[in-house]
DNA sequence: TTCATTGCAAACCCTTTGCAAACCT
DNA sequence: AGGTTTGCAAAGGGTTTGCAATGAA
């Protein structure tokens, strides 16, 4: 049994196309669509595997924590592979798509259960995505200025 | 001009569908959805109001400052009235909607043109969150136990 | 053989757009 | 009258689902 192939999928039964999508997937280093993530595939693999399968794997992926949802682009959901398993959120390019970690700005180091505030309500959960320039495309932005 | 139409549209011609759609807004203290929003109408004025105003309606309500977007849920827009000019974000009730402002996580006050990281990352913009209980739907989810 | 997985196509949902009719001013 | 706004219906984009055919074990 491949490595990737199980931290993609866990011991789910072996599939071809799933495994061009794990590849490209790890390929891909940064953020992306799963549009993106399709274009991938074909490049490398003739086999397109259609759109469908792509989404089933992606949601494959992310149940078994080799991919995340880091945020969003023009009403698509971004992923990112991320072997991180504790509270922390991601930074995105708008550039290239590169991501980086981000420490919890609330200072949660853990998914709490439930963190009081001051005017009484009490926070289940968040959503923080940060977004700006990786160094190399803040580099070129300022070159280009 | 009725004052809140003003708040809502600025000085957009007057129209009795977009005047029953802010009210409708200003009725709902918490964040909606479209959908709900739509519900709001047609509970107060039986002239309902197709699909299409109301998404041009909240358009154009979010450009004059009077709703915000503040979220989302099961994939479509969360919006809520908001007053506030200055940098915040919002904490939503998951039990009724009810929206209350957030101070910056990240301790901006106002939205940057850009803040470095040490990681080289220059951060231009970011999505903040928060969802949880409000005091009323916490207490009662406390007896529920 | 047997059951998971694929691929296609259609369905779905939310949102946007084109356009003639209705409406303010 | 003249330009805005409405409402309908159709298009659009992303994502999901049903189902027969394929493929791994």
């Amino acid at each position: 049994m491949d490595a990737l192939y199980q931290q993609a999928f866990g011991g789910a039964r072996f599939s071809e196309p799933r495994f061009a999508i794990a590849r490209a997937a790890q390929r891909l280093s940064g953020a992306f669509t799963v549009d993106e993530l399709a274009a991938a595939v074909r490049a490398q693999d003739c086999s397109a595997g259609a759109t469908a399968t792509l989404y089933r794997a992606v949601a494959l992926m992310e149940q078994h924590g080799f991919l995340e949802r880091v945020g969003e682009r023009d009403g698509s959901g971004l992923y990112a592979q991320c072997a991180a398993r504790s509270h922390h959120h991601h930074i995105v390019c708008d550039g290239c798509g590169k991501t980086a970690h981000a420490e919890c700005p609330l200072g949660i180091a853990e998914e709490p259960p439930a963190a009081g505030r001051a005017d009484g309500f009490v926070i289940t959960r968040h959503e923080v995505t940060l977004y700006g320039l990786c160094p190399d495309c803040a580099a070129t932005q300022t070159e280009a200025c």
